[in-house]
DNA sequence: ACATCGAATTGATATCTGTCAATATGTTCC
DNA sequence: GGAACATATTGACAGATATCAATTCGATGT
C-alpha cells in the first residue's frame, strides 16, 4: 500500500470507507494462483474435462490421441496440471495414467469464497 | 484429434476404453477461459477479494491506494476483470466504482462441474 | 473559459508461456 | 543384451502479458 489517500476531492455521498481485507499469501495463494493458471488454457481445460469424464485413470496415450498437438506438448500440460494439484499421476510399466485430484473439493471451496 | 491410436502395445488389464466428451467451445468456453485467465494473477485476485469484502461499490481511487502499483496498471487489471465478466463498473461524476458481478454464480456452477 | 482532478488509453519493454524438434529416460519384448 | 516403445525432458522461438511513463479523456470547481 502506498500513501493513505491519493484522491483529494470529496467523494459522492453514501461512499463507504474502505473495508480492509486480510491479504492472501503463502501456500494458499500459490495453490489458488497455480490452479487458475493451469485452468487458463484451452488445452488443459479439455484435458481436465476428458480425464474427469472417465470412470478410471486415463492413459497418456489416449490423451495424446485426443488432441492434434505434439506428444511433448501434452506431456508439458499434464505436468502443469499435476504441479497445480489438479491431477494425480500413477504409472504402470510403460504407461502413465492421470486422475483428477481428490483435493479439488478444497479448491472449489476457495473459489466459492471468491465468486459466491 | 489425430489418428485413431498411436500406441501399439497392449494396455495393462483393466484399462477402460476412452469415454468420449463433448468438446467445450464457443461463448461458454470463452467465458470460462476468460474468467480463469483473469483470476490467474495475484493483483487481480486481491482486487476481486477487496471489492468482494465491501458492502457497497468500491472506488477506483481506493483500489489504487491499496496497492503499490501505478494507476494505469490497476486500471488495466480492472478492465481485464470487467471484460471477463467478474466485475461491473458504475460511474458517478469523476469517480469510477466496481462491484462483483452477480453472474458469478453461473461461473461457479461451471467450475463445480470441473472440480467436483 | 480555464485549470484541475480521477480514470482510461497508448506505446514501449521485459518477462512469461505454449509449441515443436530433438533427445533422454525407463520399460518391455525377443 | 539389444531393439522397440511410451513418456518425459531440454532447447529454441514466436506470441502473449504485466508493468510503467506519458498522454488523453471527461467531469468538476473557481
Amino acid at each position: 500500500m502506498r500513501a493513505e489517500t491519493t484522491a483529494t476531492r470529496a467523494r459522492p455521498e453514501g461512499c463507504c470507507p474502505l473495508q480492509p481485507i486480510q491479504p492472501l499469501r503463502g501456500p494458499r495463494q500459490q495453490r489458488l494462483l497455480g490452479a487458475f493458471k493451469a485452468l487458463a488454457d484451452p488445452t488443459r481445460l479439455e484435458i481436465l474435462r476428458l480425464v474427469k469424464a472417465q470412470t478410471g485413470p486415463t492413459c497418456v496415450c489416449d490423451i495424446v490421441d485426443h488432441f492434434e498437438l505434439a506428444q511433448p506438448t501434452i506431456s508439458h500440460h499434464l505436468k502443469v496440471l499435476k504441479d497445480a494439484g489438479l491431477l494425480v499421476q500413477t504409472r504402470v510399466g510403460i504407461w502413465s495414467f492421470y486422475v483428477s485430484d481428490p483435493g479439488n473439493a478444497a479448491l472449489l471451496e476457495e473459489t466459492r469464497g471468491l465468486l459466491a
